[in-house]
DNA sequence: AGCACGCCGACT
DNA sequence: GTCGGCGTGCTC
């Protein structure tokens, strides 16, 4: 009997070991690829995945080591994850680990929870003690500034040095603890089953069209809807059609927290078929879930970004609903794009993807024309209809200059007041939209142009009324606003902008019966808040709801039938390219929340700058127009999806280190682009400082590179990994390929 | 990620 | 000469 060897990637996350090793199988050990086992690694015990199997080993064998054990009697990965793992580790530039380590629950490795977990070291000695030390050991220099930088606090490990850190808890100067993530346990409601909804001609023809692709081999859709055209009847249609023909599905949302509607939908026609998998199960919980899910008990799957890798076997369809929003994109690494693996996923297993959205990013709607390579195609579907023909809502869009030349100086145009009023009159309920950010209410001096920022991010701060507190949007950070100012000693201290909480109360005064319920940052804070909050306004115990961007999108309260935007043009100037595509989306979403049931709805959107498109198309619903406008920017302006932005953001204790690593990094990569001969298609390329130059007390500095869409993004993505991964000590280094924002 | 190994600078 | 810090390389 010939020799059974295993290659495996160990559980370690490191580019040391970012490779296979070569194992030998004991004779009767069942095991094969995507299993996970014990081995023996070094000196001590890891756990790794098994890649693939082979019947012999170039090795010495005296080096080659037998598996210990196996973890679990099955494959944790399957073989097509394996294969989408090879992909992302080629793609998005990151250790095998990495990917491999989102396709099982945390819980599952090292039988504890790993990934909620960090090091932290703490320093036992006080800061006389420490001042000894530091006096004693004047030799150890890194000991000694890691024992300096351990008494303003504790720090997590793997940021200090290593050899030091050691020595240290050898002399006992230093403890290193585990910090573990506190648990949200969901509550999973019991839903009661529902029936199919007769379907629209419109919805009826697009579910033929993706059934059809469902049983040749595959395709790939755009699904297109106006708000309330019914796009997720569609998804359960060929859903349905999947599991009859005995294959599986993964429905993909934004977010979990906000779209509960779509998880109870599904759950009400599909029962236990269904699984749900996100960030807020508990780990019993989501093992259990992603256990029902891989023994084939549950053959539909609705989650967040990270559900793209369930381990449904036979997969059907992969849905992506809101296409356009930036959370398909991970924030950590590996920075994969679950919109880009689904369709990756998709494909090699003869499955449709199908992704929905009303207002459909630019980089996908451009993917539909018919001068794009069939194989990148996709295939547009449009439902240009509200389900049981109602009509989309009618939009006044309001000059707030011209309110103001009036004399009307209230946060409320005479036309949103009357609107309201008619609205509540008649028991129905209104929504009304602040745009948050960009507006919110921050503190300025009117004698100096002062404005109080946070000391730890450089970004202003909020005002928020209920506690009389400034707030860091960014890093939590609170302090109490000053009575004089702090650069000239002035005492005209002034209150801009308008926040929610003003909105709220602006509404109390002019409708005292009016019952509020406020959704944003700071209300939806605790667990299950969102939920308690949606709640109280769909029973109409609440009758306004005043909300930021989290209320903007797949929510479907029936008796909505008035939305109200305050400030339209809040998001739409700040400094990124996409900013007027997030303002258009924004606004026809929000718009989408009036009317979806009987009585038509009505929007009112308040702006300053009327005729502009993004304000304009998004009244119109016009996508198409949209569409057409904002390329034509796009292209002219050399932004993406004609061309492609990278950067590597630098982050250190002071501005000198990062600016240092930036500029240094900056030169090898331009020594690069002459040697791989890719000059004349970079447009731009340079080391500058971030646009938020400083976070949570660190400084940033970037490297910002555009380059024409024809460049080679993996060789550049690989060269400025290589950059990263060399930085020098305390500065950390981050590749972003298309990021999501700029910041 | 850890751990051994080996170079090098400081001090008895 | 010897001790200990700190950088380098290896793990099937």
């Amino acid at each position: 009997m010939t020799m059974r060897y295993a290659d495996v990637v160990v559980d370690l996350s490191a580019d040391a070991v970012d490779r296979f090793f070569t194992y030998a199988v004991p004779d009767d050990m069942p095991v094969g690829p995507g299993w996970q086992v014990n081995v023996p690694f070094g000196p001590r015990a890891l756990e790794g995945f098994v890649v693939r199997m082979k019947d012999s080993c170039d090795l010495p064998p005296n080096k080659v080591k037998p598996i210990r054990d196996c973890v679990r009697d099955y494959a944790v990965v399957l073989p097509d994850l394996m294969e989408l793992s090879d992909w992302m580790h080629k793609r998005y530039v990151c250790n095998r680990v990495d990917t491999l380590r989102l396709m099982i629950p945390a819980k599952m490795r090292g039988d504890r929870v790993h990934e909620a977990q960090t090091r932290f070291a703490h320093l036992t000695l006080n800061a006389e003690e420490a001042r000894a030390f530091i006096e004693n050991n004047k030799r150890a220099k890194a000991q000694c500034a890691l024992v300096e930088s351990l008494l303003e606090g504790d720090k997590p490990t793997p940021e200090l040095n290593s050899s030091a850190l050691r020595a240290l808890v050898e002399k006992g100067a230093v403890v290193c603890t585990l910090e573990e993530r506190f648990r949200t346990p969901a509550s999973l409601k019991h839903i009661e089953p529902a029936a199919d909804p007769e379907l629209m001609p419109e919805q009826k023809r697009a579910v033929d069209q993706i059934n059809a692709a469902l049983e040749k081999d595959g395709g790939r859709f755009l699904l297109n809807g106006v708000t309330g055209s019914g796009k997720t009847e569609v998804y359960i249609r060929v859903i349905r059609h999947a599991l009859a023909m005995g294959k599986s599905a993964i429905v993909l949302v934004p977010e979990i927290a906000l779209t509960p509607q779509m998880v109870s939908w599904l759950h009400a026609r599909f029962g236990d078929t269904a699984a749900v998998l996100h960030s807020r199960l508990s780990d019993g919980e989501r093992y259990d879930e992603w256990r029902r899910i891989r023994f084939g008990k549950a053959k539909v799957v609705i989650g967040a970004r990270s559900a793209v890798f369930a381990p449904v076997e036979n997969l059907g369809v992969i849905v992506v609903d809101e296409e356009h929003e930036h959370t398909y994109q991970s924030d950590k690494r590996p920075r994969y794009d679950a919109r880009e693996v689904a369709r990756h996923r998709a494909e090699s297993a003869g499955a449709v993807l199908i992704l929905g959205s009303a207002t459909p990013s630019v980089e996908t709607y451009m993917r539909v024309q018919p001068t794009v390579r069939p194989e990148n195609r996709l295939e547009l579907i449009e439902l240009r209809q509200r389900v049981k023909g109602r009509p989309l809502p009618e939009v006044d869009v309001v000059d707030m200059r011209g309110e103001l030349e009036k004399g009307n100086r209230s946060i409320f145009s005479t036309k949103l007041l009357v609107s309201l009023k008619h609205c509540l009159a008649e028991g129905r309920q209104a929504i009304l939209f602040m745009n948050r950010r960009g507006y919110s209410t921050f503190v300025s001096c009117r004698a100096c142009g002062y404005v109080v920022k946070c000391g730890q991010c450089d970004v202003s701060m909020t005002y928020h009324r209920t506690d009389e507190t400034l707030r860091c949007h960014y890093c939590g950070a609170t302090q109490a606003p000053p009575k004089v100012c702090p650069q000239c000693g002035s005492r005209y201290i002034k209150y801009f902008g308008v926040g929610t909480q003003q909105v709220e109360e602006e509404v109390k005064k002019c409708f005292p019966e009016a019952r509020t319920v406020r959704m944003d940052n700071d209300t939806t804070r605790q667990k299950d808040a969102h939920e308690k909050l949606i709640d109280e306004f769909r029973s109409g115990r609440a009758n306004v709801m005043i909300g930021t961007q989290m209320i903007a999108k797949g929510l479907d309260f029936p008796n909505v039938t008035l939305v109200g935007v305050i400030a339209a043009d809040a998001t739409l100037n700040l400094p990124d390219y996409r900013s007027v595509e997030r303002t258009f989306q924004l606004l026809t979403q929000v718009s989408g929340r009036a009317g979806r049931a009987d009585v038509p709805g009505k929007v009112v959107i308040q702006t300053y700058d009327p005729d502009h498109y993004g304000i304009r198309l998004a009244a119109k619903q016009d996508f198409r127009a949209f569409y057409e406008k904002e390329s034509v920017f796009r292209r002219r302006a050399l932004y993406p999806p004609f061309t492609v932005i990278a950067r590597i953001v630098y982050t250190a204790k002071t501005a000198e280190q990062a600016q240092a690593a930036a500029e240094a990094d900056a030169e090898k990569l331009d020594q690069w682009i002459d040697e791989t001969g890719i000059r004349r298609d970079v447009i731009q390329m340079r080391a500058l400082e971030a646009p938020i130059s400083l976070l949570r007390g660190m400084s940033r500095w970037q490297i910002f590179m555009k380059v024409y869409f024809r460049v080679d993004m993996n060789a550049v993505a690989v060269k400025m990994q290589s950059l990263a991964d060399s930085v020098p000590d305390g500065i950390s280094a981050e590749v972003e390929i298309n990021p999501t924002n700029l910041f």
